[in-house]
DNA sequence: CTTGACCTTGACGCTGGCGGCAGGGTTGGA
DNA sequence: TCCAACCCTGCCGCCAGCGTCAAGGTCAAG
């Protein structure tokens, strides 16, 4: 298989596929014109990759996977560096998830506030009031 | 208040803050000789952005909140635009949530398939098998 | 032989949020 | 008078994951 196929079922491109190569994640025997060749492996081994990346891993973090991405998934019996990795990265995930929730909230209060001030008051005064109320919860309290 | 000492109290940097100003977040009076002077509610400010961007907003995603950050917290006098912008932005955040809560339960899914591989087989055969049970909420199953 | 679709390496560009340095002006205190 | 501690503008650097030329070589088809 040629990097234009290889990229193609994976849903990735050519330059990616020589950027993940530079990286040391995939590797590639040359033909004799100097082409890239795979094999059926490179594609499940690219799109492990491709799902760490997408999962808010870097190339650095996908390394230590390199020992499982071969065979079918990431689920082979990985180093116990790969599972730490995995975790910091998931509590990454988390926090971002939880950052991003509390300002949804944030949001949402402040919309569902703003919306009752509108109800209420048509100046603002009192609508200024109402999201005073809010503020405990809101952005200025998390300047941490 | 000099910009030294907003960023002390705003836990920043001036480097941070002449960023935030020359990406329209922020304004400021000049003294005489040139000096950028900013009043008590630069403070909130800042303080509001900076929370913002660690809820993984972009510079960009700040600046429709501009109009609420001003006074003390992101409840504004409810303009329809003001409203509006709102509304988008939240729906903007819910779906960054969902695509990250979803990359989240494909690394727990995986890391939990990771985990029975391990206590199952310890060659890895049986282990693969195991797997390639989770595969199918695992990454390899994101491909697209 | 030519065309056009592939492939190669190399190198610069881009986005985001600053850090850091260069090369200055200003101000207050010893 | 001179230093230290501020402030200014401007510009390059950095990380990450590629995109996008540029300037070619290769190969099958017409």
């Amino acid at each position: 298989m040629l990097i234009g196929e290889l990229a193609r079922v994976t849903g990735s491109t050519a330059r990616a596929l020589r950027h993940y190569e530079q990286a040391g994640l995939i590797g590639s025997s040359r033909a004799a014109n100097g082409y890239r060749e795979y094999d059926e492996s490179a594609a499940v081994r690219v799109r492990n990759i491709r799902a760490l990346l997408a999962a808010g891993f870097t190339l650095e973090d996908v390394r230590p996977f390199l020992g499982c991405l071969d065979h079918d998934v990431l689920a082979a019996p990985p180093s116990a560096a790969a599972l730490r990795i995995a975790r910091e990265r998931l509590a990454v995930l988390e926090r971002r998830i939880e950052a991003q929730s509390a300002a949804r909230d944030r949001l949402v209060a402040a919309l569902a506030a703003a919306e009752k001030a509108r109800a209420g008051a048509g100046t603002g005064a009192a609508g200024a009031g109402a999201a005073r109320a809010g503020a405990g919860t809101g952005p200025a309290a998390a300047g941490s």
